[in-house]
DNA sequence: CCAAAAGTGTTGAGAGTACACCCATGG
DNA sequence: CCATGGGTGTACTCTCAACACTTTTGG
């Protein structure tokens, strides 16, 4: 073993796809890169693993770096390596798929803004080395896991409205779902918890807000039930 | 880049679980191993990385040189890399399940039988490293993509009987299956068509031989059709 | 009063589950 | 003729999918 475990692998890294939901779109935090190769471009984050870490701890690492975010829910979706996907040597990379609530997200905290930023998953810009296809697989994963269980909890703030969880699963599923069906599904599993608020915004019947319920939530996952939509 | 692509990176390395099923029961294929450390204990079938090759491409050798089998059901499960996992330096080991048909393999090809031997999946001897752990991974994995889409092509010889397929299913979602339900679902997706052939061993009734329709399996494994049993 | 989105129930079809008896063979 | 496992059908329940109108607000 090494003597200094902070020291990098050079050999190994990570890159998380980081998923946030605003303005009723599924978005993509991407950093612009500060040193070669790619030097400028928009990315995943990421990092070359150190050598006392794991490559879970690193993903962490790297999400909490960008995002001010720890604890949330962040899962390995595949080894990415291809001999040449990064030009100067050869890199194996550890992909992972992280989903983030914005409100819980100090995108400024530290940072210059500038070089930080969310894009619209489906409008993201060209992405340098194997980036594209990282997020294909994430986006693919995120379907996948959807339909297992229940996400939300990981994504949105505090409080939401169902319309809001609604179109969550419409933009990750790709298709429209029938309002009253998805709210029947959704109450059902009893957790989300109606609260005495209202979304007032807009010329509109306010839409009552809704908060989900951990207790609920977590023994459901466990149970790894199934979601179907 | 490396000159010699063939040489190894001695911080990557490829574990295989790779199951059958033979007598009735689902089995784990391991090897002796010829060399430290843990020289002599039953092992999982693995390897280091080559500079020239994936990883994909590296558990293929290993299932190629264990088995003799190519092209079988092979698939990513996860990267295992607890910092202190191989008692002499850190070693990344990204874990692979193979399915295969005991039938196509040629156990002894070349091979000294004593080296490479199936284990019942639920009485395996101790494992080195982190293999215990790998293999229960493997097992969980296998347990979610039964449900998901078929197996049986991948595992089973050119035929085989409907009471041999429930088997294979009972035996990886550890219970029992209804005999009637379990065929009405099976027939109902025509993905396997009866012979006329029976199999006549033993004093009972003789059990049809049935063989996969590949056209209509592959149809359905792109499709990711629910398979509730 | 108009536009815009929130909210609400019922019905029919299909899938899953539970369940008991007869059949073909080897010994 | 007996033991062993192979093979077959039906009825009930529950979940999913389709579908239209009323409510509440802001402008």
């Amino acid at each position: 073993m090494s003597h200094n475990l902070r020291e990098i692998i050079k050999t190994i890294s990570v890159d998380c796809v980081i998923f946030g939901y605003e303005r009723s779109m599924l978005e993509v935090l991407l950093i612009r890169r500060a040193v070669d190769p790619a030097r400028g471009m928009w990315a995943l984050p990421g990092g070359f693993v150190k050598k006392g870490e794991r490559t879970s701890e690193a993903a962490e690492r790297v999400l909490h770096q960008t995002t001010g975010v720890k604890d949330a829910y962040l899962e390995e979706i595949g080894v990415f390596d291809e001999v040449d996907r990064y030009p100067l040597w050869r890199v194996f990379t550890v992909a992972h798929v992280a989903l983030i609530s914005p409100e819980h997200y100090g995108l400024t905290a530290g940072k210059d803004t500038s070089d930080v930023r969310w894009f619209p998953a489906h409008e993201l810009p060209h992405l340098p080395f194997d980036h594209s296809a990282i997020v294909a697989t994430a986006l693919e994963k995120l379907r996948k896991r959807v339909r297992t269980q229940p996400i939300g909890f990981e994504i949105f703030p505090e409080r939401f409205t169902l319309p809001q969880l609604q179109t969550l699963y419409e933009v990750v599923l790709g298709k429209e779902l029938d309002k009253r069906n998805f709210r029947k599904k959704i109450l059902s599993m009893h957790f989300v918890r109606k609260l005495r608020e209202f979304d007032t915004n807009g010329g509109r019947r306010p839409a009552a807000y809704y908060a989900f319920d951990r207790k609920q939530y977590d023994r459901l996952k466990d149970r790894g039930f199934e979601f179907g939509l």
